[in-house]
RNA sequence: GUGCCCGUAGCUCAGUGGAUAGAGUGGCAGACUUCGAAUCUGUUCGUCGGGGGUUCGAAUCCCUCCGGGCACGCCA
């Protein structure tokens, strides 16, 4: 999978080194060790298509001018060796390279013969990486919060599968602690109201509608047999009813998102197997814990954190955070992954430390979790912002959103921005604006180019492409921008960043539009409209594949 | 109080050591007898929160202060 842009780019690294390596034998400078050559597209025009500022790098090594080193450089360069057409040294000590006009047409080809696998690279060299978000609890339905994991997780997935790595999606459900406790005490009191007998609710428990609406049909399937039971024993019984509901809900609402799991991992599995308590022996047998006040406690301060937590209570029930170290070694040594990528809200951000430091203590390095913080969602409505909660019942749900703004604009809003920018969801102006958004404009762009196609149905099969005829400014500035489809999403792995690829959808449309206002497609000259039918197929193609990575429908009409 | 995130154009945000700080949106002025005007073109808009420092060069790194969010639990 070597990319034009790739192989052009490596040539004048490559040069440039000789370059540098023929001054130092010259006796210009020395040099121990020569730092990585980057080579960066300029924002001007004018200062060609690639430069490099090593010139400027070099001076604390060598002790020699920026300028008198770009001059060596230069003057050493070998342009035959690349497709450089004209180097130049300006401002301080950049090195810039024109490069011969034709090199650029070469990425048609490549997009051409990749079509659906173009911006795939094997950059993750098949590393196993799981990628663990949304999680939400089962206590009820997902919201906003969870719309923009989703979202942020399931693009990083893909951007990673794209990029050569062995993904597993996977979804956490907390099914176990205390959560649960007061989800039965909840389900219980509702479950005794709704049979008619008075009891008070319980403070915490969860006032959403949902509950009530699960007792309900629970009370209308079973009766009220329920109401003499064991405390104990209906819970137990509520629980398992409206779990099994909830996450069948679940799944259909991310489902409607467009978001399929590989594996929906239960957190009371690790108690079954026992792999909580086994992973507090071990981490006690390697002497990282200690007993005060009756339980048992994590010495993260020997990890660098700023306080212990305790792993299992007083009461011998384990915490939150004693199954997490327990599914993360899961996840690491028994399932052998070799990166594991969480997306958590960033009211758990405090978690990240303790989370690495226990991975550190196992034995299993902390830097093989990375975890994406992404700010939490503040809902908006009518210029206030609502807060919302689970237990109060007062939020937006998931499927609430997707009802009133769509599955596409809801996928490329919430990715819209990185994940750790503050973000307000206006509801009334997603709402009153959703001819606005702009997944319209993307969308619009895919569907301008189908419809191009169909109507431009002479037979085009006799006429020899020839790209260099595509030699406009606007030609030639979108053909560029199609090439760095791969390093865009090479670029959003390693930030961690998928909304990269949203913004670089817009940049394609942008600059598709341009030039469609620019340059007719149907011309009477055919060998250029053979060029730009072609040229128009490739942006399709790169415009599709962004859109498969987002999530997003790339629909032929619209 | 301590830690983390954020502060860039009227608004929403890119840019995290390079050249004259960019988009979208809003405002203003234009472009369809011609491939889709959900589009395009031009134009307006900046104490990069304030101050100090590091260096050839800082929105970007360091220090400090201000403002907003989150966390600091034997909750998850």
């Amino acid at each position: 999978m070597a990319y034009t842009l790739s192989i052009v780019k490596e040539q004048i690294v490559e040069e440039v080194k000789n370059s540098i390596e023929k001054a130092i034998t010259k006796g210009e400078f020395t040099l121990s060790e020569l730092p990585e050559i980057l080579l960066e597209t300029p924002r001007e025009k004018q200062f060609g298509d690639f430069s490099t500022n090593i010139a400027m790098q070099l001076p604390k090594l060598t002790k020699k001018a920026p300028r008198f080193i770009a001059e060596e450089i230069v003057s050493n360069f070998d342009k035959s060796k690349t497709e450089v057409e004209k180097v130049e040294i300006a401002g301080p000590g950049f090195i810039n390279f024109t490069l011969k006009s034709g090199w650029i047409y070469s990425i048609l080809k490549d997009i051409k013969e990749m079509s659906n696998d173009y911006g795939k690279t094997d950059y993750g060299k098949g590393r196993k990486v799981n990628v663990e978000f949304i999680s939400a609890n089962p206590t009820g339905p997902m919201h906003m919060g969870n719309a923009r994991g989703g979202a942020i997780g399931d693009g990083m997935a893909k951007v990673l599968y794209w990029s050569g790595y062995e993904v597993v999606k996977e979804f956490y459900i907390n099914d176990a602690g205390n959560q649960i406790e007061k989800f039965g005490q909840s389900l219980e009191a509702r479950y005794l109201q709704v049979n008619g007998v008075e009891v008070e609710f319980p403070e915490d428990g969860y006032k959403g509608e949902d509950i009530t609406i699960h007792m309900n049909e629970f009370t209308q399937i079973h009766g009220n047999k329920y109401v003499d039971y064991d405390s104990r024993e209906r819970r137990e019984i509520f629980i398992a009813y409206a779990l099994e509901k909830n996450i069948e809900k679940i799944k259909e609402d991310l489902g409607g998102y467009g978001i399929e799991y590989d594996v929906w991992f239960h957190e009371s599995s690790l108690y079954e197997t026992d792999e909580v308590a086994k992973i507090v022996k071990e981490l006690s047998d390697r002497g990282h814990t200690y007993e005060k006040d009756g339980a048992i406690w994590f010495k993260a301060t020997d990890f660098g954190c700023e306080k212990d937590d305790v792993l299992v209570r007083n009461n011998d029930v384990p915490t939150y955070f004693a199954a997490d170290i327990a599914y993360h070694v899961n996840k690491l040594r028994t399932r052998g992954f070799d990166w594991s990528i969480d997306v958590w809200g960033a009211d758990h951000h405090g978690h990240v430390a303790r989370m690495k430091a226990a991975l550190d203590a196992i034995g299993l390095s902390g830097d093989k979790l990375d975890v994406i913080i992404m700010q939490l969602v503040r809902l908006v409505r009518k210029g206030e912002t609502a807060r919302m909660s689970k237990r109060q019942g007062n939020m937006v749900t998931l499927s609430d959103l997707i009802e009133e703004v769509g599955k596409d604009a809801a996928r490329f809003f919430f990715n819209l921005r990185s994940p750790e920018s503050h973000f307000d969801f206006d509801l009334d102006l997603a709402v009153e604006e959703s001819n606005d958004n702009p997944v319209f404009y993307v969308q619009y762009a895919h569907a301008r180019i189908s419809s191009i196609l169909r109507q431009l149905e002479e037979d085009l099969s006799n006429v020899d492409v020839d790209y260099t005829l595509l030699d406009t400014d606007e030609e030639k500035e979108l053909i560029r921008i199609l090439a760095e489809l791969p390093y865009e999403i090479i670029t959003a792995v390693e930030k961690m960043d998928p909304s990269r690829i949203t913004r670089y959808a817009m940049d394609v449309a942008s600059n598709f539009h341009t030039f469609y206002n620019a340059c007719r497609v149907r011309t009477d000259d055919k060998k250029l409209m053979k060029a730009r039918v072609e040229l128009v197929k490739s942006v399709r193609i790169v415009l599709k594949n962004v859109l498969v990575i987002l999530g997003i429908k790339a629909p032929e009409r619209m």
